[in-house]
Order: C-alpha cells, then structure tokens, then sequence
RNA sequence: GCGCGGUUAGCUCAGUGGUAGAGCACUACAUUGACACUGUAGGGGUCACAGGUUCGAACCCUGUAUCGCGCACCA
C-alpha cells in the first residue's frame, strides 16, 4: 500500500486502459445482441474534417458524445458511435494547393492537370488524415472504429451519386444560369449558407448622369437654370426640411438646359457593367424621366449610342435611400439581376471570375482587381467632374467562408436543388414551450432504466429556442446550389454528349430569360445529357461535368449513408446495422451548422428513409477565449488540447470542460478549469487510497490503486457469483451499526443519483458535473469520511478508552470492544457502497480515473462479468434507493436532519476557535450541553470534526466568565477560553451579529403583522415563517446573553 | 429593421413567486497520518434600470439601456 503514488498521474494509466477497452472489443456494436431488453443507442459523430486537428471545440462536442453513449452502456443498450471524418472539399483542396505551390513544386493546379493533382490529394489524406481521429482516443472517445467512415470511401460516394440521380429523376435537381455567390479567391459558387455577412467601411460616391435626351423634351425649369447643379443633388440627403417639397421638385436644369441625375453607389468600379438607371414609379421626383435615356459615364472611350442605358421604373427602388436614383448592374447584383429580368435588361459581365476586371470593363480599368478598379473609377468620375461628393458609408458585404474574401454575385451555370421532403422536416421539430418533460418521465426512468428518452415522436432540440431559428430558416430556403468548381470531391454523375456540345445545345441564352425549375429539360434534351451511378457504357462519347458536389451534400447524407444503405429498399431492409440503429438518438453538434448540416440531414433522413434521423439535438455552444473572443489560430489565443491532456490528463480536460459549459451558453475557456478538473481527479484518486490504507471489509482484497493490472481474459470466471446482481443491496451492511452519519451519507447518494438523472434527463452536464462535485468533495469527504475517522483512524483500544471519558453523561450509550470492531467494519462497508457507486457516476466523465479504481479497489472483482465485472464501463448504472432499501437500512429524514444539525454545530464549533484565535492544529476542550440523547459515536466524531483535545459532555454546564458559546437545534457548545480572547473584538463581533439578527427578526415580524399576509398566505408558508422568528429570537436570547457573560 | 439570448459577489455562472447560492479569486490560520493538486474559518451582492401585477418579485408583465448572436437587407 506504501506504493500508491500520493498524487494520480494520469498518463500512467490513461493508455492502458484505452488499449484494454480496444482489446475488448467494448466500444463495438453488434446489431444481434439488440433485443427489447437491451435496446439500441446510437449517435454518429459529426466528421471532422478529415485533415483536421483537434481543438476545444472538438474536445467539448465529442466528451459530451461519449458521456452520452458510456452512461447508455451502463444503462444496458445496444450502443453505437460511429465515427468518420469529412473530405472538406474547399478546405482540404486549398490546403494541398497552398502547400504544393509553397514546396514550389506547381503554380496552379492545372500544371498537374485533375488526375494528378486529386492522386496528390489523396496522398495528403493518407499521411495527415486521421490525425484527428488518434487524438479523439487520446480523449477517451468510445467509438465503434471498427466503423469508421469517410465520406469519399467507395460506399459513401455511391450513396451520393444514388441520390443525386433520384433527385434529378424526381425534378429537384436542375441546371441553370443564375445569380450565385461567387468566390473569386476559391474561384467556386458557394451556396447562401456559405456567406458570411459582415460590416464594411467604405465610401458611398454620388456622381451625376446626364439625361440624354433632355433637351430634346425641353425643360419647363430652363429658365431658371441658373441654380447651380450642386444644389440639385440628393435632396434628401441634406437636411430634413422640407422634404417632401423637394420631392415634387427633382433635378433642376443646369445653366445649359442639361437635366442631371445623381446617383448613389458603393461600387463605382461596377458602372460599365450597368444597363439601365432604376427611380421609383411612385416617385414625384423621377416618374417624369421613365422611359428616357442615360449616359453611362464608363467606359469613357465608348461611343455616346453605346452609352445610352435606359430610365426604368421599378418598385423596388426605395426613395429614401441615397438619391432615390438606382444603377442596375445585371450582372454584378442579385437585386439588379432581378429588376433585369423584370424588365428584359442586357447583362454585361465585366469581371473574370478571379475578380479582375475584363475587357467590357474598357480602359484603363481592365486587368485590374475589383479593389483597384473602384479607386480607379472614382479617379475616372473625378476627373470628368461626374463625381458630386463621397461621403463614409458603412454597410454589410458578404464575406466568403472558408476564404474569408469579399464574395462576387455572379452569373454562372451551377446545379441547383429543391430541398426534399421540406414539409415533413419543418414540421418535425418540436418547437419552443410546446412539450417539457412529461410528467412521470422520470418514473418511467426507474423502470425501464431508459433515462433521457423523449416521449414526443416529434424531434427536440436543446436547448430548444433552436427550433425557432430553424423553423424560420425552414419557411424561408431557397434552392441550394449544389457544384463547386472544385476537383476534390464527389464528381456530379452527370455526362454530356460530346457532338452535342458544339452544336449549342448546352449554351446558355443570356437573353434574361427567366431560368426554372424545368431548364434542365429544355438547356439539355434527354439525348444529349445522360445522368446515372454508372457512367455512360460508350464512355467516348460523353464527357462528365467537371463540377464536384457541395461537401454538405454528401455530409446530409450522414446518418444513413455510415450504416450500409444503399437506397435499395430490399437491400437496406436487411441490413442489420441500418435496422438497428436508425435512427439515431442523440446528434450533438454546434449551431453554427444548424442550416448547413442539420436541417439538411433531417431532409434527407424523410427523404431516404422516411424517418427522421435523430431524436435529439444537443446544440453546444462556442468556445471562446477568457475575453469573450472566438478561438483564432491568429490570434493565437486557442490550446492545443493534446497538450492540456499532457498536463492535466484526458479526464481533468473532459471534466473543466463540462463544468465550464452550461446548456446553451458560449464557453470561456478558462484553463484553470482544466486545473480544478485535475484537482478533482486527485481528490477522488485520494479519497479512494484513504479507504485502501485504512484496509479491507466488505469487498475481497484489493488489488491495489496504482498499480491495477489488467485483469486476465475475459470470461474466465463467468459463473463464479450467481448472486452478485444483488451485492449492491446486501452487502456487508448490517442496518442495526449504521451511525446517523453512515445514514446520512446513504441519503446525500440517493440525492446525488437522483440528480444525475434528472441532469441527463435534461441534458445538463454542468449540473451534472456540479452535483458530483458537490456530493463528492463536500458531502463525501469533507464531512463523511472525516466523520468516519471516528470510526476508522483511531485504534480499537485508543477508541474504547475515549468513549469511556464521558461516562458521567446519562445521555450516553456505551460499546464493547466486539462492538467496535463490527462497527469499523461496517462503516468500510458503507464507504465501499459509497464509493463503487460514485465511481459509477463519475464513469461517463471521467473515464479513465474511474477505470483504474474500479478494478484497482476491487469493486470489478465483486459484479458479475457483464456488469461491471470486466470494466466498469458495463457496470450499470446507480438506482436511486428505493423505499425497500430506505426502510430496510433506517434511512429517515430524521438521520439526515440530525447530520446537517450536527454539522452545522461542527462549523460554529469551528468558528468559536477561530474568534478566540486558536491555531487550526492546537487541541482544545469544548463543553457541549445536548438538547437530546447522544451516542457515543456522535461525541467521537464530533471531537474529531472540532479537532478537540476531548468534547465533556455537560448537561448542566454553567459558563465561566469570557466563555465562548454557540447556541445551535442540536444544544449549547461552550469553548473556555481562559482570557485568550480579545474581549472588545468579541463584543463588537457579537454586536454586529446582533444587528443582523435584529434585522432579520424585523424583516419576519414586519411580514407577520401584516394581515394581508397572514390570511392569503399558504398555511406552510406562514408556519415557515412563525418558526424562521423564533429561531432568530432564540438567537437573539442567547447572544445578549453571551454578551451579559462577556461583560462580566 | 425583425427575431433570439444575456445583464445576479472581483471573475465564470446556478437560481420558474416565500431567509440571495456555487466554484474560482481574495483574507487569515494550519504542513495533524487520504489529499497543499489540501484543510478550516471569514469578508464580499440595491440581482442592469424604470414602471406594473402580487401579501410578497432576482423570478411574472410592460418599457428602457447595454452586450452578444442569428435572419433580412437600401444601391
């Protein structure tokens, strides 16, 4: 015993028991062994990209998912994680671009050519892929890797073919040339989700357009032509007064009878690409100039017949913005692209796609970036005195996500999808204050051992204001544009006919015709487009397009797509995993994916197998630094969690985590969290050496902590204890030795458990965590075992001759020497029950600790094979006491009562030697004078709990002068002080504590004299009260009296 | 602009109408035999603000301020 190291050190035992669970194949599921009584349980991981590290984040999501399927093991089901990784299209390409053109080994992908370039690809996977997937078991991860998927194994990408064909079959998937978000640094669409809105300071330019044929129509304000054009600008922009007069006026003739209009834009460098000037029909100002014409100032080489653009009114045009004067730039704007079509307007594009600007753009602005091109604009407007005034504008721009660039609205052919079975998936989610816990939810639990289990058929999200964003995302989706202008990915499975290219069936009208849902049909007639899993059987003929899938469109596939279906109905209705574990329980990701991933998995989990595909959605919240600040590489502000792990252990990472991270808040990482997680580890490795050197009881010797070996092959020993299912209840314990403590800490267990249900009930592991925390530093071992010392620490005889020293006390019970011996080691056998329940609770958190315990302290030794015997991760799952075991144990609420009175006697005892200054390690004697009877053991624990040198029982003590004392329910401690006290300090602490007790005793009385109060009041509630005033003016009797003494 | 969430001790947060709580930090004491990765005791809060409902409000209602997030956007 001398060997158990004082301090746990988690890296001696963290592999071990790792490679143990491995070897035991108990992170494995196996779809046979699912019956009714032993249901499935199953969770898929959210893959992390594939070529991923991992970070807090990961760390956070991924704990809280092996909480869940450990504590289902232990509740007996049929558990399966399924872990996989995710081929991160954008990412992953960007990354083996950056690094090939970094060793310098190519400028662009095209010097490899596609096939290449992907079999280099492929090659990063398998060297740095994984990576993430060896640091999840260094967390303790429970995954089945026997299932591991990536979403670009063959299977996977058969699935994603298989779906984008049924879709296509079904008219969902369709091509056509639209407005989409475009990254020019990715040089891929994107879809909406994939936009990033965020605020830009910029300038907005006002410059002038003449209206070309103005003097044509004469002017009726000619004459008057002498204002200067200045003033005629932007009415509204200048004052407030009188704004609706200078409505009705609009743009005065300049001194050449020439009419101006100003026109407000943030993107200047965008105007050779305009094909109209858009006012507002409504609008007094402008209607009069609809119809007419505009000079476009750019380019400025252009001939004046090129220049022309048309006036056109448009509702959407807001009069209030700016000048109420709109360039329509088709090509460049969704909400211009619109308005072109409404009106059949030309689109010029004047961009490449990598945002240069190209020759339509005219000169000198051609070749130059979108950037450099506006400042260079403005010098062109500027220079031909069109530019009125620029003033600071602030507004949103949408960012790319992944590049992190402004994105560029662009016209391009891309494959669209109408999302499936949206209906059916919008209405799935339970929605906010609709549906708690049912009542009995709880009771159900008991029985079934089902804890957390939904009753609702409708899906819930938690927290579940969730259900409210995605229902509004829900009502409001557009078509989801599905290609990415990317290599690395699933290829779109969808050949064309190659004679058909030339001959313009696939060309694309840029007439500004509206493109629908049945393009496809009439861009591609079905002879010259082939769309199947199978390529085309004369290959020579087609060509594939080039395109890949949105990553997210094979990820929606997740659920199902991991667990062998085929979307083959006979096949799949015999695939055992599919049929066992879809769907899944429990989906635990953050809610920044909410729109990309989640919702789409539920669309396609009605879609594909008419079912949703989880039943709860835990939504995590974000991890951010002390600051506030979101986790940055550049900041630099984030730990890497491998080395947390390093320095505090996997489990002390898991358990600061879940401490620091209540349902539905973002989380400050904190890594003294980390610290209090180690700290707690070491106090729960200690207690559990306390019990070993002070020997064994109730269990078979034990191995010793420490140094726990791994137990031999299973299944060696499978019969050898028939009855042990009911250890738990018989134990060693006799009911008629339990000391009120030993009740007492029974009761704060059966506490403790019940909270934990209720806690995965809820989903709430900080409260979780905090109730194990509590229960087991506070109530375990801060009063329980340093009671039990009572018991336990001192020797036989050295405890016989104590309890003797009272003996003039009536009130107390007396022990022999056969009686103590019993005594001790029943209160062994309390800490035992005690503890290999705790280690139960704390398994799903802290999982490697309690692995290294259970089977260390022997407590594996004691459960049959499969319940514990092996590993604790089989052990089931601590019952609250039921009213058999109470009654058959004694445990009351008076037990309970009588140890908190008893404490809180302790704890003033405590404070009695602290006011007269006495040193924490000096021995003291109190006089205590009980209200009630006592045992013996009471008197023992309580010397021990004040650290006294003895505790004289005195039923009729009288105080000396300048003695200490506190009156508590349980009776009057006294503490002699023999003149060490400061008596003016004493007094003054007295009187102020009088004060305070005056205070609260108003406070009640003020209440109580109220008659309102009296008669409305609940009758529990005014007995509450009644009984609250006289324990203060108890109080208050005792401390004047104590004060008197002090006075002398 | 619309919606959601937050505002409670120095910090991070619990607290669904009846005596304001925890952990950390702080102060003091103690190296006593499980643990200094410890123990004991202590100090510390007008519950953002203003109204309202109620016998009684941190809690329910209305409004305001402020921080954060999401959605939609006016060029």
């Amino acid at each position: 015993m001398s060997e158990i190291s004082k301090a746990y050190e988690p890296q001696s035992v963290e592999d071990k028991w790792y490679q143990f669970w491995l070897d035991r194949k108990c992170f494995v599921a196996d779809p046979a062994r699912v019956t009714a009584k032993r249901p499935a349980y199953s969770i898929v991981i959210p893959p992390p990209n594939v070529t991923g590290v991992l970070t807090l984040g990961h760390v956070l999501n991924n704990t809280i998912q092996d909480i869940l399927a450990r504590k289902a093991r232990m509740d007996g089901k049929e558990v399966l994680w399924l872990p996989g990784t995710d081929h991160a299209g954008i990412a992953t390409q960007t990354v083996v671009e950056k690094a090939l053109k970094k060793s310098g080994e190519i400028r662009h992908r095209d010097d490899l050519g596609r096939e290449k370039f992907l079999e280099r690809v492929w090659q990063w996977k398998e060297k740095h892929g994984g990576i993430i997937i060896q640091q999840l078991k260094k967390l303790g991860a429970s995954c089945d890797w026997t299932r591991e998927r990536f979403t670009m194994d063959p299977e996977y990408s058969r699935c994603v073919q298989k779906v984008f064909v049924e879709l296509y079959k079904k008219g969902l998937i369709y091509r056509g040339k639209r407005m989409v978000n475009w990254c020019p640094a990715s040089l891929t669409a994107l879809s909406d989700e994939e936009v990033i809105m965020k605020e830009q300071k910029g300038s907005l330019y006002y410059f002038k357009v003449e209206v070309a044929d103005s003097r044509a129509h004469g002017s009726s304000g000619r004459e008057s032509a002498q204002t200067p054009a200045v003033e005629n600008q932007s009415p509204l922009t200048s004052a407030a007064t009188g704004e609706t007069e200078k409505r009705t006026f609009g743009p005065i003739p300049d001194a050449e009878g020439r009419i101006w209009l100003t026109i407000a834009t943030t993107r200047p460098e965008t105007i050779p690409g305009d094909t109209a000037v858009a006012v507002n029909p409504k609008d007094p100002r402008y209607a009069k100039y609809i119809g007419k014409h505009v000079l476009r100032p750019l380019p400025a080489e252009f001939p004046r017949e090129q220049k022309l653009i048309p006036i056109i009114g448009d509702e959407h045009v807001d009069f209030e913005f700016g000048t109420g004067v709109l360039k329509v730039t088709p090509a460049h704007d969704k909400a211009d692209f619109e308005i072109g079509q409404r009106h059949n307007l030309p689109q010029i594009d004047i961009m490449q796609p990598d945002g240069h600007m190209n020759p339509l753009a005219g000169e000198p602005l051609n070749g130059l970036d979108r950037f450099k091109a506006r400042k260079v604009a403005v010098e062109l407007l500027t220079g031909m005195g069109a530019l009125e005034k620029e003033e600071p504008y602030t507004n949103n721009v949408g960012f790319s996500e992944r590049a992190d660039v402004p994105i560029e609205p662009r016209l391009s052919e891309q494959w669209f999808l109408k999302y499936p079975s949206a209906e059916k998936a919008r209405a799935c989610v339970e929605q906010a204050g609709s549906a708690g816990l049912r009542p009995g939810a709880l009771e159900d639990t008991e029985e079934t051992g089902r804890v957390g289990d939904r009753r609702s058929d409708k899906m819930q999200f938690h927290p579940d204001r969730w259900a409210k964003v995605y229902d509004h995302w829900m009502g409001n989706i557009q078509d989801w544009c599905i290609s990415r202008q990317l290599w690395w990915g699933h290829r779109i499975p969808v050949w064309y006919r190659k004679n058909k290219r030339e001959d313009g069936g696939l060309k694309i009208e840029n007439s500004g015709q509206s493109v629908g849902a049945n393009s496809s049909s009439v861009l591609h007639p079905p002879s010259s487009i082939y769309v199947g899993v199978e390529p085309p059987s004369d290959p020579e003929n087609w060509e594939q397009d080039p395109d890949v899938l949105d990553t997210w469109f094979s990820s929606w596939l997740w659920p199902f797509a991991t667990m062998g279906w085929t979307g083959d109905k006979s096949h799949d209705s015999n695939t055992p995993t599919l049929q066992a574990f879809y769907p899944t329980a429990d989906l635990v990701t953050g809610p920044d994916i909410i729109f990309f991933w989640v919702a789409r998995m539920i669309m396609a989990g009605y879609e594909f197998m008419n079912e949703m595909p989880f039943k709860n959605v835990y939504f995590t919240g974000i991890i951010r630094d002390k600051q506030g600040r979101k986790m940055s590489k550049s900041l630099g502000n984030s730990p890497d969690p491998l080395d947390l792990i390093a320095k505090y252990g996997a489990d002390a990472l898991r358990f600061g985590t879940m401490r620091s991270a209540p349902l539905g808040q973002d989380i400050l990482f904190d890594e003294q969290n980390v610290e209090l997680g180690r700290n707690f580890c070491n106090k729960l490795w200690n207690a559990c050496r306390f019990r070993q050197m002070v020997g064994s009881a109730a269990v078979p010797a034990p191995h010793g902590i420490g140094s726990a070996a791994v137990p031999a092959a299973p299944g060696s020993e499978e019969s050898r204890r028939g009855a042990c299912a009911t250890f738990e209840i018989q134990g060693e314990i006799d009911p008629t030795l339990l000391t009120a403590d030993d009740k007492w800490i029974l009761l704060k267990l059966d506490q403790a458990i019940l909270e934990m249900d209720v806690a995965f009930a809820e989903y709430k592991f900080s409260d979780a965590t905090a109730t194990l925390y509590r229960f087991f530093w506070s109530e375990y071992c801060d009063w329980y075992v340093e009671a039990s010392k009572a018991v336990l620490v001192k020797s036989v005889t050295e405890l016989n001759e104590s309890s003797a020293t009272p003996r003039e006390a009536t009130h107390l019970t007396n022990h022999s020497f056969d009686d103590l011996t019993n005594q001790r080691a029943n209160t062994l056998a309390v800490i035992d029950f005690v503890l290999s329940h705790t280690l139960r609770l704390f398994h799903p958190f802290l999982p490697f600790i309690t692995e290294e315990l259970w089977q260390g302290m022997g407590y594996a030794a004691d459960m049959p094979e499969n319940q514990g015997g092996q590993t604790i991760m089989t052990a089931p799952w601590p019952r609250p006491l039921d009213d058999d075991f109470k009654s058959h144990y004694g445990l009351t609420g008076d037990d309970e009562k009588h140890i908190e009175a008893r404490n809180e006697l302790v704890s003033q005892g405590r404070n009695l030697r602290r006011t007269a200054n006495i040193a924490a390690n000096k021995k003291v004697k109190f006089i205590f004078k009980p209200a009630r009877k006592w045992a013996a053991h009471d008197v023992e624990a309580l010397k021990l709990l004040l650290n006294a040198e003895s505790v004289e029982i005195g039923a009729h003590h009288q105080p000396a002068k300048g003695t200490l004392a506190v009156r508590t329910e349980l009776g009057d401690l006294f503490l002699p002080t023999e003149g060490l006290i400061d008596l003016e300090a004493e007094k003054a602490r007295l009187t102020k504590e009088l004060q305070k007790i005056e205070a609260e005793i108003s406070k009640v009385e003020q209440k109580l004299a109220n008659p309102n109060f009296t008669q409305k009041v609940p009758a529990h509630v005014l007995a509450e009260h009644k009984q609250r005033l006289a324990e203060w003016q108890g109080k208050r009797e005792h401390v004047k009296a104590t004060l008197a003494a002090l006075q002398g």
